[in-house]
DNA sequence: TGAAATACAGGGGTTTTTCCCGCGTATCTT
DNA sequence: AAGATACGCGGGAAAAACCCCTGTATTTCA
């Protein structure tokens, strides 16, 4: 029998490979590689060419919601499973439309692992219960949004690249040096990007960022 | 021979189950129990007087914190082993304080998981060397505090008041305005606590301030 | 296919913040 | 009595942020 090749991305090595554990005693599972962030996560799918990704999305370097979005981008036929700490519902939207397939709690039993990576490898979505209870418990306030109204989706990708390095502390000249642009340039992105955010100040920006994933605290 | 008896406490239950399935793998440790916050490990220690209580700080930081403060006074012969996602310095001395013979980042290889629970259990302290790094690397800062105090608790009431409406996301000019003190002396405190928390921008700013529960994402 | 929209880069000028300093007073400590 | 500390305030230069506007490809679409 052909097993499930299973890429982990999660940025501690502990936890990870005691997931790596867990899924040595599934018998139609094998993991074959790991990645500690974004960037290695997207490399390594290059590389490997896995069925399924189980990807933690609050990591440092590239997020694990990006990454999500470039496999998905480039590797359409890998499927992504998203393991968050948190379930909060802010994340619900921006962790389906990144792409991603399946979404789990932490939290979450450890047999909900097996099941979610079978789920999506078959193309099927999966939903963590606690999850799916929230969202049907916030159901009235879902309802009036459209996932695809999400502001985070609105920014070009200058932006994106501006407002992640904002998130983490540099400021705009800093910024304009990274990118090979003038302050002024990069100015203009952070002002563009702020407003499509709905934010006026660097805090807010930040807290975005963080219910996000783009960064961590 | 005798086991290491060990009680891991983790708010996430993949994340523990993921612990336990590794430490499987050791011959000389076996996990007596298992708990999901600060509360119900105190009582596990209670009821099954382990060896060791292998202890997750999580994102409610006090939770593990103060289960160890209980578990070091109550049972002074159960050792703990602190896990933290966070491998930062700030993290450090609070633990130490509380009781718990070492220091693990969830960062680290997992192989320090079993180094560590047996270097507790034989009564000698363990560090993470990246933690320890971190300490090396900090030393001149440290050398001239106090050890044992927060740089937060450094702060004056005054500080904490600016600290906490910077965070917020309040400019100078605001907070100056809320206090009803000039933008200048807003300012000074600002500078004042700033160099106290040892941070150099706003956007670290508000990440302490969430690390330490002022203000929430 | 021509016009509108968008992404990206940049300039001018003003306001705000930051970063040096400094000062004085009250209180608390040794 | 002599520090040390908390608190309030100020000047001034430099940096950063803020707001508004221009230009140029490229893409979209009516």
């Amino acid at each position: 029998m052909q097993k499930i090749r299973v890429l982990v991305v999660d940025d501690h090595t502990i936890v990870r490979d005691g997931i790596c554990a867990l899924l040595a005693l599934a018998g139609d599972i094998e993991v074959v590689g790991e990645a500690t962030n974004g960037n290695e996560a997207v490399n390594k799918v290059r590389e490997l060419n896995p069925d399924v990704v189980l990807m933690d999305i609050a990591m440092p370097m590239m997020g694990g919601l990006e990454a999500t979005r470039r496999i998905n981008k480039e590797f359409p036929k890998t499927k992504v499973l998203v393991l968050t700490q948190y379930d909060d519902k802010e994340y619900f939207f921006p962790v389906i439309e990144s792409g991603a397939l399946g979404f789990i709690s932490k939290a979450a039993a450890s047999s909900e692992l097996t099941a979610g990576i079978r789920s999506v490898h078959r193309g099927d979505s999966y939903l963590s219960p606690s999850v799916t209870k929230l969202l049907v418990d916030n159901y009235q306030n879902m309802a009036g949004k459209n996932p695809s109204q999400d502001p985070y989706n609105q920014l070009t990708e200058r932006e994106r690249e501006v407002f992640k390095l904002l998130a983490e502390g540099h400021s705009t000249q800093e910024i304009a040096e990274m990118l090979v642009i003038t302050r002024k340039t990069a100015e203009g992105h952070k002002t563009n990007l702020m407003a499509k955010l709905g934010v006026h100040n660097r805090v807010d920006l930040v807290k975005y960022a963080i219910r996000k994933g783009i960064i961590t605290v």
